[in-house]
DNA sequence: GCAAAGCGGACTAAAACAGTCCTGTTTACG
DNA sequence: CGTAAACAGGACTGTTTTAGTCCGCTTTGC
């Protein structure tokens, strides 16, 4: 089964209800409104961090906008901040790993074809892509009612 | 890190090993230029068989060859055979899972954009691709003194 | 008939993943 | 200036997947 993390994925979700308005929104938001349990929205918002997709807002009335326009933000963006790499073997171009055969593997490096391939098109999707015609979130947030009032006074935008 | 398994590695690795020739070759043959694990090698030539990709020859003197010609074997279709369906996300189209967001994510089904562009990048490069200049297998077999005089004898072919 | 080879599937150890939690730091606001 | 909200960083744990092995059965050439 070929697939991406499910964290990626959540990733990819969180990211797309942050495209839907420029203000900075606490983590515990971000959960409610998603449905993804608090401390993994937590997790997942520090590896966006780091590699500059979220930027984030500390202290009280803090939390998490875009780093960077929805277009400029690609599938293989969200899956290099969360997975690391996107290397498909231990011996491509962008792996630091090592495989047991490698020194004697005929096939060395033929795989960085295949690995090009693939993160080009993982790098023609964008999140402005995803993000077409996506209405609101779900059927309404979840249980408890909308928590948003601290936020929403801090709202930097619109 | 998002790679392919290591079995599908192998896989490749071992398929093309084969390409090297149209005989019929025993997985202990073929471990032994591989340096794969003969177990190992056993159970890749299983998932492979099932798929066609590799055509079984049972009995004394058998063994396994090409199911059908290099150019004809895509990188999708051994990742396919040795891990299944090529599914980026649980709820993409080509998926038999599914997530617990599922009912309320709006993200729904924007995967399958994604999904489409790497199985179409992997359906790209064939066996024959990767075999080009490919000479002969590492610096030799392994320890064990070349063990195919009895394969050897019933080559089919050249 | 015997031995070589594949077939199917069960089994186990090791690794990766998903999820949680805790301790510390930053910052708004009263 | 104290308090509480919120992120930062990292350790930890239970679960799931993967990689690898093994065994008993079937097929087939000689
Ligand atoms: S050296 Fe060969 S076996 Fe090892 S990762 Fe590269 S292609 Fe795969
Ligand atoms: S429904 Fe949403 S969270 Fe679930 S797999 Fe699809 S995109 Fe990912």
């Amino acid at each position: 089964m070929f697939k991406v993390n499910k964290l990626t994925d959540y990733a990819m979700v969180l990211l797309l209800e942050m495209a839907r308005g420029s203000t900075v929104r606490s983590t515990q938001h971000v959960s409610d409104r998603t449905g993804i349990p608090l401390p993994t929205v937590a997790k997942i918002m520090k590896s966006l961090g780091k590699a500059g997709l979220v930027q984030s807002q500390r202290g009280a009335g803090g939390g998490y906008a875009l780093g960077r326009r929805p277009i400029e933000i690609t599938v293989a963006d969200v899956i290099q901040a969360v997975e690391g790499p996107i290397a498909l073997t231990a011996c491509a171009e962008t792996s630091d790993e090592h495989c047991s055969i490698e020194a004697v593997c005929p096939v060395q490096g033929k795989w960085n074809r295949v690995n090009r391939a693939v993160r080009a098109a993982l790098t023609e999707v964008t999140l402005a892509d995803m993000a077409e015609d996506i209405p609101t979130f779900g059927p309404a947030p979840r249980a408890k009612e909308e928590p948003r009032a601290a936020t929403a006074l801090l709202a930097p935008v619109k």
